[in-house]
DNA sequence: AAGAGGATGGCCT
DNA sequence: GGCCATCCTCTTC
């Protein structure tokens, strides 16, 4: 993990589509737990109907429409916790879901958290990868750039993301013929293996 | 003030 | 593959 660098918000400052599938193979570390993502998916706020910002800013989307390098967090099924990181400059909504990781450490902490179920089963969802870091409402709004104590993003170094494999969002009942959702090829913690039209974009 | 529905997951068959 | 738990947010009356 040595030169692992964390993410700027700079970086994060523009369209979530792009940062989507960059994302791939980033850090995400919780305090002793750490994740790679392995699975993302793009949300372009009011022009996206799939996303929460659609409809403008409402107290549960304030955060989406700030300035980048934060974290959205929301309750889904009134049961799960989701959670975003946040692009785009201040003002304009954006951000990409996180939906799975490949275990790094603390996996003895998630399987703790997630109770008895293989490694693979650990984070492969958006819900069960909060369940899995101990994410909830009280990380809404939190800064993964560094300035946040309990949680960062970073890139170390590594680019396992040579070949997303690119397909539709799950679990929406609008902008579902978006492909907008990335995923590392053939990686065991991906939520699921497909949306529909998954192809390979070396 | 009330109701519909949701960026899911776990357990059942 | 289907069902449903559980509750918050947003929309509408």
């Amino acid at each position: 993990m040595a030169g692992a660098a964390p993410i700027a918000a700079e970086w994060l400052a523009r369209d979530p589509i792009d940062v989507a599938p960059v994302l791939l193979g980033k850090v995400l570390v919780v305090g002793e737990r750490a994740v790679r993502l392995v699975e993302v998916e793009a949300y372009a706020g009011e022009r996206d109907p799939g996303s929460h910002a659609w409809r403008g800013v409402t107290p549960r989307t304030r955060v989406m429409f700030g300035p980048p390098g934060h974290l959205y967090v929301y309750r889904s099924y009134g049961i799960h916790w989701c959670a975003n990181v946040v692009c785009e400059r201040d003002g304009v909504a954006g951000a990409v879901l996180l939906r799975a990781g490949a275990p790094l450490r603390g996996i003895d902490a998630m399987r703790a958290a997630r109770g008895d179920v293989r490694d693979r089963d650990l984070c492969n969802g958006p819900g069960k990868l909060c369940q899995a870091l101990g994410l909830d409402g009280s990380f809404d709004g939190a800064d993964v750039t560094g300035a946040d104590p309990r949680i960062r993003l970073l890139d170390d170094g590594t680019s396992p993301n040579d070949d997303p494999v690119v397909s539709t969002r799950v679990g929406l009942s609008r902008g579902v013929d978006l492909p907008w959702r990335f995923h590392v090829h053939g990686d065991p913690n991906v939520s699921r293996p497909s949306g529909r039209g998954g192809t390979i974009v070396g």
